[in-house]
DNA sequence: GTAGGGCTTCCAGTCACTGGAAGGTCAAGG
DNA sequence: CCTTGACCTTCCAGTGACTGGAAGCCCTAC
């Protein structure tokens, strides 16, 4: 299988499978005319990294997954401690995230938004707020 | 001032402050010695992109919020339209990560997490989800 | 005069791709 | 046999927003 199906098969850009063999995630094998050719094995790789990414995992720690699945004497507790670690920084970015959308929103609503130059937003941004301050 | 005390004062680090000159976000005077001086003008700038940044606006949305904040004819609808874009960004973000995490801690919480091979979560990752396909 | 801390510039690296150029390969159609 | 177009190859550069480090100047204190 040529990249063009790798990268329908497996939703990745050839582009990106290409960067995974760059960095040594994957290593297909190629054919005569120097085309990269990806077996079955290759293909479960490729899903298994497309998965990986899709829940955040970093590449690095997609390179110690792979290995871990390859490894069959791993032990499921390695694989739950990276799982969680990846669990506890998602769950900070998410509250890092809802703090910002909180205080926006509260500048939002308090802005009128039309034509006048007076403007809320702009105001807490300036450390100009004269309620509590929410910045 | 000089940088270091501009930088203990804003909250950025030298580093940046330098970075934002650099990419014409600020453009603090020079003393005869060639180190910057920063004025309470660009402090006031300094703190303003500190927290713009902080909320998560990307350096570009900042230039322009900046200009704005800077244009006394300004429009308050400008500045709440990039704000409400914002806010849709930053909810859509949260929303995907709320999914990974929702995904991923199914799957962490029937790994048993012990010495065994067994694995669950690199089995979902594998695409061998027998129960209801979460991935 | 020398030790230290702070300042300067410039270059390179981060992360995970992504875009584009220049060129080789292959199957189909004329 | 030639061309066309879709595919593939490599390599280089750019993204965003810094960050680290090297080499060297400036200023103050001892």
């Amino acid at each position: 299988m040529n990249i063009g199906e790798a990268s329908t098969n497996s939703g990745l850009p050839a582009k990106t499978i290409r960067y995974y063999e760059d960095i040594g995630l994957i290593s297909p094998d190629r054919t005569d005319n120097g085309y990269r050719d990806f077996s079955e094995t290759h293909m479960h790789k490729l899903a298994f990294l497309s998965r990986a990414r899709g829940l955040g995992f970093t590449i690095e720690d997609c390179r110690t997954l792979l290995s871990l699945y390859e490894d069959t004497d791993r032990a499921s507790a390695d694989v739950k401690a990276m799982a969680r670690g990846h669990l506890d920084k998602m769950t900070h970015k998410i509250q890092e995230l809802k703090a910002m959308q909180a205080t926006l929103s509260e500048l939002v609503n308090k802005c009128h938004g039309d034509d006048r130059p007076d403007c809320p937003i702009l105001q807490g941004l300036a450390g100009e707020n004269t309620a509590k301050g929410i910045l």
